[in-house]
DNA sequence: CTCAACCATGTTATATTATTACATAACGTT
DNA sequence: AACGTTATGTAATAATATAACATGGTTGAG
């Protein structure tokens, strides 16, 4: 029953690959980067992400189909996100999430769902670009 | 100039496919449903959908890749959206935003963006299900 | 008027993203 | 050792989206 630590091999390599990079992978992407660590094909990268969504580690952006570690350990938990993507130079960042989900969750609450997560992407000009 | 109103051929039979739809509908099963109408071709409805989106009629739902008419009168203004997803029955519903928007912007703020939109998707059970 | 600029349309081909289906291997449990 | 379970490997293909180019219609400046 694997959770949380005991990433099997291709989980690992794949993990290693979104933390290291300074912006949000796509698959192909990261398949081309683990083509010499023994990974061949796109199941392969497609498996271990999705495991790892579930986990909590990464996140997927879902208006760019990429890929972010998370930075931010209450995701573990909620494995709801919110991130800030500008539109000019596309960078995505992680925004601390515990008012936002307080709010949300009392939002969902009150429209009658019961809420398991949430992700929510803000498009704009970052503080560098406006 | 076109803005608003006159929709061009393309986009009304694009977008009186999507308000008739109970459901979110993708871009493929859109073509397949207009294909007696003279749209052939994918560049089509893509294009259609393309500007639907960017005059708030209708929203791209991101998570699943699928289009749904707006059914909440100040999209057209902000272009932002809140949804909530049924993961057992499917049924995704806008949820009105007016609130959200409010509490939204201001966090936006606060974090020193200048926001444009914003997309949120909640993912639970819905009323029925749970 | 007319022609030049613009925008919408049509069409073919192709790029990109994701999954199905099936075969093999590794590992723990009894 | 035999079984069930999970991870892996591989080939093929499905599903989503865009590039690139050709055609046609409308409009408004000259």
């Amino acid at each position: 029953m694997q959770r949380q630590q005991n990433l099997t091999k291709n989980q690992k390599i794949v993990l290693d690959v979104i933390e290291k990079s300074t912006e949000p992978l796509k698959a192909y992407s990261i398949l081309s980067n683990v083509k010499k660590k023994g990974i061949n094909a796109p199941p392969q990268v497609y498996r271990a992400l999705d495991k790892l969504v579930d986990m909590g580690k990464i996140h997927k952006i879902e208006s760019k189909n990429a890929f972010v570690a998370c930075q931010n350990s209450n995701c573990k938990v909620s494995k709801a996100a919110a991130f800030s993507i500008c539109e000019s130079c596309e960078e995505v960042t992680e925004i601390d999430n515990s008012k936002i989900s307080k709010y949300l969750s009392s939002f969902a609450d009150k429209i009658g769902m019961k809420y398991k997560k949430y992700n929510l992407e803000f498009f704009g000009l970052c503080k560098k670009c406006k």
